[in-house]
DNA sequence: GTGAAAGCGCTAACAG
DNA sequence: CTGTTAGCGCTTTCAC
């Protein structure tokens, strides 16, 4: 700036009165400052500008994996508002592992970041998250809840899609049901558990530990899992897969075996209209989890004092073959 | 850092000592400056500290669509390789849009990233890329080359890969095989069109215009285009598609169909090994963009200044029925 | 309208 | 080992 300065003959301030375009310069000053940027190719540092101004116009968004096609989708809508809102976002995936999520954080908040979203992993300090608040930045949770802290979290309804998606797999004869979901730490997890239960207990239907696996699908032995759970007298006749990871998992296992049984989803995926039969699914809206969290942490960022939020998004039932009649999921 | 310095009884640079933790300070001294940093909840700065030692430990990356599966496995490659190298990632999806990719380009180099990953959009400007370079900021092109740029580019062999798809394809005994593409504008849509044609030419079979689609996918009345292609005396009995967008609409129109087509598609997608028979791929490493490129910028980000590299990556085949006997591809 | 001076939070360079 | 001074690039204050 110093340098343009120099260069149009004029004070370092009325350089900044040009780039900021708010304060009124004389035409022939305001001229000459153009043309100098113009020529040395100056572009004004944001951070040295915000240092002085106290903001950053930057927001962090920390989950689990972008890779997963309910982050990246998540991702995207946050992506969209911050553009809006001529905000820029520093994205980082935890990989579901709490001190790496830790690490994050605490340097998205030494970079100053206006303001946080995040799906926070399963065993979360809520210790350091309540200095990051603190310190001045907003946050948002997604996905899942944090306890003990005071800020706006956007879930999906998992325990009531869980259920609806359970008493639609009895309403179709079921009876023994089997429940593939992630690792108890993880919130969502025991919600969709805990609806698949309830709907079971509405129904009479006496709860069996042994159909229910709860575990990390990426590093879990699917077939073998399958196995154990399909064994005995009275095996199952439906799945009910907690998440779409699961639901990858489970169909490709699915493919070579001879099993006939039905299927349902927690959580949409591509293609899942395109397999035969297609696969029913209770649906999530990850990109409207993202656009309202995104636009709920704005509002913080400009001010908004009004008491927290907690936004729970419908679920919705698809039916598409799967859950309906038993499969096989891929013919052969 | 001032209020510590008062709070322990220490000059200010010597917080800053303690902080850094690179100096010798001694232990009594550290001992209350620790604990001074403690009760404040002092938290170092990091971009006024980046101010001055002219490094943000930022690299930004600018792609299409987060959304889109194979940008997000490259984005978590790159967040992993950043995270390992204690930098953070500003990341966003320019959406297909010159205009909001130039936006965004600018407002990371007004950040003043330490390097830049980018997926140009068709149609960029390379003469703002130029000024980013020039203003310091290292930069690699993923999946698309920029043509009048000196900088580093990882890229996947469409042509190749293309080629290897259609001759896969002729050596099954077809001769009319039907191209879905993206844009021309977009580099790796062409290229994959000239690999097809080099196919079939290098088998005689004649370039047919007729069954050439070249537009983007999300917008495309895709089973028109699939109506106008499949007409005809001589319709084709083979499909190629030319990415996974066009995939997965290819064969969700299909499943409506009665047509019994050949089909092999360009990248790999989730569940093509489930569906029946499964779907033939030519699979790219998007992981491997994504950790090579990051592990290329670093290197220049920390000085190399050996000449400029093209990666070229191998694509990969992967027989799973769809190419080999005809469909369709989800039995009824 | 314009400019000089101070300072955002930190580190580099030097002197003690 | 420790402190002082200057300055990163910009905006704010206040005087002209």
């Amino acid at each position: 700036m110093n340098d343009v300065a120099a260069h149009a003959g004029v004070s370092l301030k009325t350089v900044s009165r040009v780039v900021n375009g708010l304060d009124h310069v004389r035409p022939d000053k305001f001229e000459r400052v153009t043309r100098a940027i113009e020529t040395l190719g100056f572009r004004r540092n944001e951070y040295a500008r915000q240092l002085r101004q106290g903001t950053t116009a930057t927001i962090g968004l920390v989950l689990e994996d972008v890779a997963d096609p309910f982050y990246s989708l998540l991702t995207r809508a946050v992506e969209d508002v911050a553009f809006e809102r001529n905000h820029v976002v520093l994205a980082a995936s935890s990989a579901e592992d709490p001190l790496r999520a830790r690490a994050l954080i605490e340097s998205f908040g030494a970079r100053g970041v206006d303001g946080l979203i995040v799906a926070p992993a399963g065993g979360i300090d809520a210790g350091y998250l309540r200095s990051e608040l603190d310190a001045g930045s907003s946050m948002v949770f997604v996905d899942r809840p944090v306890s003990g802290i005071d800020a706006d979290t956007v879930l999906v309804d998992s325990r009531e899609g869980a259920q609806r998606g359970t008493e639609h797999l009895i309403g179709h004869g079921h009876r023994r049901i089997a429940f593939f979901g992630d690792d108890e730490s993880v919130y969502t997890a025991t919600e969709r558990r805990a609806g698949y239960r309830a709907a079971l207990e509405a129904a009479g239907i006496p709860f069996d530990d042994r159909l229910v696996v709860m575990t990390v699908p990426s590093t879990a032995p699917t077939s073998e899992l399958l196995d154990r759970v399909l064994a005995g007298p009275d095996a199952p006749t439906a799945l009910f897969s907690g998440n779409n990871r699961w639901s990858v998992r489970l169909l490709r296992a699915l493919r070579d075996r001879s099993d006939r049984l039905a299927f349902l989803g927690f959580d949409d995926f591509e293609l899942s209209d395109v397999l035969n039969p297609g696969i029913t699914v209770i649906a999530q809206d990850a990109s409207a989890v993202g656009r309202i969290a995104a636009e709920l942490l704005f509002r913080r960022i400009t001010g908004d004092t009004s008491p927290v939020q907690r936004v729970q998004l419908a679920t919705r039932l698809i039916p598409r073959g799967s859950a309906e009649r038993p499969g096989p999921f891929a013919a052969r």
